[in-house]
DNA sequence: CACGTCATGTCAGTAGCTGTCATCACTACA
DNA sequence: TGTAGTGATGACAGCTACTGACATGACGTG
């Protein structure tokens, strides 16, 4: 289904595919679709569940001198890198949730989720409010750029890009604002 | 209808209220709520374009030789100053949106096109990407952890919390992660 | 072979939202 | 004063997202 789903966005666009038209290329019916997915923009957001654990896990076992900022940096690198092997459906898909706003909303929600993840990793490390939101969130706009980096450049000149490499680079972008 | 709409959603919260009931309570036509609102979450973020060109404006005045940072975090200082006398009414706004993720979704939105704005009003001072978008994410997170300190903070300590204060003790705490 | 349970199909219904046309107030202008 | 244009609203039909309820069939377990 979530490749049905993909591939009706790409041709025809997000508004213009109804549920039922997921569902019949499924091979399935529209009210099956609606067990497996809370809302039609769901099927675009399957791992995100995934890579919220992720995160965290890897904050929980960062090394325990990390700052907050570099721990919680180091659950965002974990997490993208998820999807290191998927560039090209992670670019489609990028295209797909950047043409719709309600899919935008969709993201956010999920990224906002992400960073009260995090928030609540840090502080079981012992970090306190409002340290551990404010170096999650930053965190996460370090994903954001980073990540939104990685997908733009292109791939024509050889250079393969690495996604922890990208999300370095904005972090240190972040540190020199202050 | 906004006022309308926000009694509604008190009294039943926001899905057991119709658009019906809304229009109803304000004497229009469901028709008529939708021609002056894109859709039901919409009636909750009336004021939002006016705070995001207020913060627009108050980024492109800040003094020339502040530092991107700071000329974001200037502009989110103008746009909450904006609610400064009416808290009482931003804390049941609060809580129908807390109450509702749907709610939440369409907040995240409008506070990531706060960020772009921002972002756009820094570029137009001459700041370079990433700087530009890390920086403005990085305001709108102070905005947000700033202005929710704002608003949970008890009234009853007779001690009136200020906006501008708030958003400082923020941007304090995230210097303070690097 | 009987039984539970789990995924799916079917059907009816609610609500968000939109297009279209008619009506009515208000304004401008002859 | 009359008339034409403009903008807001009401009335109505229609589509689609999503949900609840019930029936059916596959499958593993005893």
């Amino acid at each position: 289904m979530i490749r049905a789903a993909v591939e009706l966005f790409a041709e025809r666009g997000f508004e213009q595919t109804t549920a039922g038209d997921i569902a019949e290329r499924a091979g399935v019916t529209e009210r099956t679709f609606f067990r497996h997915f809370a809302d039609k923009r769901e099927v675009l957001f399957d791992g995100s569940k995934t890579m919220e654990r992720t995160a965290y896990d890897a904050i929980l076992a960062a090394p325990a001198d990390l700052s907050p900022l570099d721990a919680a940096l180091a659950g965002m690198v974990a997490g993208a890198s998820l999807l290191e092997g998927r560039r090209d459906h992670a670019v489609r898909r990028s295209g797909i949730i950047a043409a719709n706003p309600s899919l935008q909303e969709r993201e956010l929600l999920k990224l906002a989720a992400m960073a009260d993840t995090a928030a609540e990793a840090l502080r079981t490390r012992g970090v306190a409010e409002p340290t551990a939101s404010l170096a999650a969130h930053s965190a996460v706009t370090v994903f954001q750029v980073g990540f939104a980096r990685w997908l733009s450049t292109e791939v024509s000149v050889e250079e393969p890009p690495d996604v922890a490499t990208c999300l370095a680079q904005a972090a240190a972008a972040l540190r020199a604002l202050t």
